[in-house]
DNA sequence: GCTTGATATGACACCGGTTACCAAATGGAA
DNA sequence: TTCCATTTGGTAACCGGTGTCATATCAAGC
């Protein structure tokens, strides 16, 4: 063979691990240690780091090899400095029932895993005139990577116009189609909900009534319109006196279960809006002395934890929180590296059939 | 008067300040452009911004009135680089109750309101062996500000060792004294755990059992150790199989119950040693057709939103948790500060009646 | 009036990456 | 073999703050 000695590869590697090995115990290494075991520049490490493709297969191999070796991770910190935008991953969010929302952090999280990204909460108040300049100077002070807002703050059409203007990457997760598949994740609550108003039907169900969330939640209005629908299906109809207004919190759910109760015709099935609802409608029933599900059947909506500590284990509608969670925080980092899905996410909810609807007791 | 005239204070921050207002909308304010604006160096801002002692009166009215013409805040990016640790303040925890974790959260957020500093979320699997290298890669990459360990996190004391090793100041909380007062919030989970027995003794109950929690968090013994404490000043005790063993989980909660229930002697009161088990033991006691609180009492304790939601509401010992949180991320602050607590800050566990525990039913 | 020491301020390098721009090496076509 | 296009690598500046250390200012003390 006619190698220049001097240049084998192999032998040029070796080395420098060998002096990068010598080196591993000096603390946290850095971009510039690299580059000097590597004997290329520091722009030639940030290339490979970034998987620019301008760089030779040896050089990266080698470089890559001594990133191994020294255990390197680039500081997210300066990073972020250069980069102009931190990796800071926000979720914000003003629900009321927390079951939901510790649910959809876990699946953020998930989504997260392994990645530099951190979640941040940003928990706020919609009805405090405050709430944009604290997130305003959120964005303007920390400059998060994105942005993933879960209903009812997904909604918020001001907040997206100043998203766009600070041009923070964002996913809303709503059940309905407010934004381009690139930025959106959703749920079909409508479809879901009608499935409930089946249930009950098939189980001969005539007097059925509907606990609904809030007018600010476009969910609420989603969930019982499906509701009407299906219910329109087997030829029956939700009158105005069979729905009891709540705010997708137990202690609404609650009055306004109690309101059903003793209203002029008493449901023998009542449908609420979220789970959280549907834990105050079960509490009102007991308080009353009735049963679930003999005198009452209740279905809820969203499937949270809750609805299986219950007793009996409360009949509802599943929505993947957590994967729909972790689908947002993949959609997110998608998106930011320039994939667009090829179609909306959607997610289609299903009926959990536990134990809090029966057919209704004959008779009266 | 025989002022100089271009040395005027007042006509010096007037000039100063209608450059500014005239600067204003060009995007975001730097240190520089501060600087430039109060003809001051950069390090002047800055140490007025980090409210140095080294700075003239009338030089810091200056900066501080230009800073607020501009609304300037330090980016806590470029912040972090040059300090060598972030603004993020990272909750660990592997809790089986994601009540308390919720819940926790919200406090800790409190604490940090109108702070730079950024919750981020780390949950852990410690049973996972890789938990412990993920954990200190996040500290390598991330710099944490501080970290807030609540239990069973909180008593690893390989972990706190890692921590000291990476210089990161942290707060733990525990039912125990494990650390100085400035590295820790107590709760005394033993007298809340008497309270339940001197409540539950009060009410009449002879047969009385407890659904412990899992041996690997030091709560669990104190609770435990607590509560037969507290029957002893009643003259009674807590026989071994009058103890369930479970995992501060709402189905190993279940199942302790069930056991309970079937065993030779069936109690007429149990102490939960969380409100998830309480949740459990709710469901085991309706499912062998008995009722609460005539057949068998319960008490649980933490007194997470659930407790409140069952029917009937139970009775159990309350732990302020998010009180906790909020204290915990004041007392990192602080201990940054270089504030340290007069003495060490606790909790006193308060029992909370409901209506889950009554007297037993007469005879047998 | 001149030290002296305390107090204020500024110049400059640096934290650890990225980007813009330029120089050098490589390789294929003329 | 020359030359230009294309890779590849290097340098310097920059992101927006903070640390170190030298210098300027100023009142008090002699």
């Amino acid at each position: 063979m006619t190698d220049i000695p001097d240049a084998d590869p192999a032998a040029e590697m070796a080395d420098a691990l060998r002096d990068a090995a010598a080196f591993r115990h000096t603390g946290r290494a850095t971009i510039n240690d690299i580059a000097r075991f590597a004997k290329v520049s520091k722009k030639t490490v940030s290339r490979v780091i970034n998987d620019s493709p301008l760089v030779k297969p040896r050089t990266r191999t080698l470089v890559k090899a001594i990133i191994a070796e020294l255990g390197f991770t680039p500081d997210p910190r300066a990073r972020a400095l250069a980069l102009g935008r931190s990796f800071l991953i926000g979720m914000v969010y003003d629900n009321p029932s927390p079951q939901y929302v510790v649910n959809m952090q876990r699946g953020i999280l998930d989504g997260l895993e392994d990645t530099d990204f951190q979640l941040v909460l940003r928990p706020v108040n919609r009805a405090d005139s405050n709430y944009w300049h604290r997130l305003r100077s959120f964005i303007q002070q920390h400059k998060p990577f994105g942005l993933i807002l879960p209903p009812s703050v997904s909604e918020d059409e001001e907040l997206i116009e100043m998203l766009r203007a600070h041009d923070v990457d964002y996913v809303r997760i709503a059940s309905v189609e407010l934004d381009t598949p690139a930025r959106m994740i959703r749920t079909h609550d409508a479809e879901g909900a009608a499935q409930a108003a089946r249930h009950l039907c098939s189980l001969g169900h005539v007097a059925i009534a509907h606990i609904q969330g809030p007018e600010t939640f476009r969910s609420a209005h989603e969930r019982r319109s499906g509701f009407i629908r299906g219910l329109a299906e087997s030829g029956r109809s939700l009158p105005d006196e069979m729905v009891a207004q709540a705010g997708y919190t137990f202690d609404t759910g609650l009055q306004a279960m109690e309101r059903l109760i003793y209203a002029k015709r008493r449901p023998t099935a009542v449908f609420a809006g979220n789970d959280e609802m549907a834990t105050g409608a079960y509490v009102a029933v007991r308080k009353a002395g009735l049963r679930i599900p003999e005198d009452i059947s209740i279905v809820g909506f969203d499937d949270t934890p809750i609805a299986g500590r219950l007793w009996p284990a409360l009949t509802t509608v599943r929505l993947p929180i957590r994967e729909m969670g972790r689908a947002a925080a993949k959609l997110l980092l998608d998106q930011a590296a320039g994939n667009a899905p090829a179609g909306i996410i959607s997610f289609a909810p299903e009926i959990v059939v536990r134990e809090s609807a029966t057919a209704p007791a004959k008779a009266g």
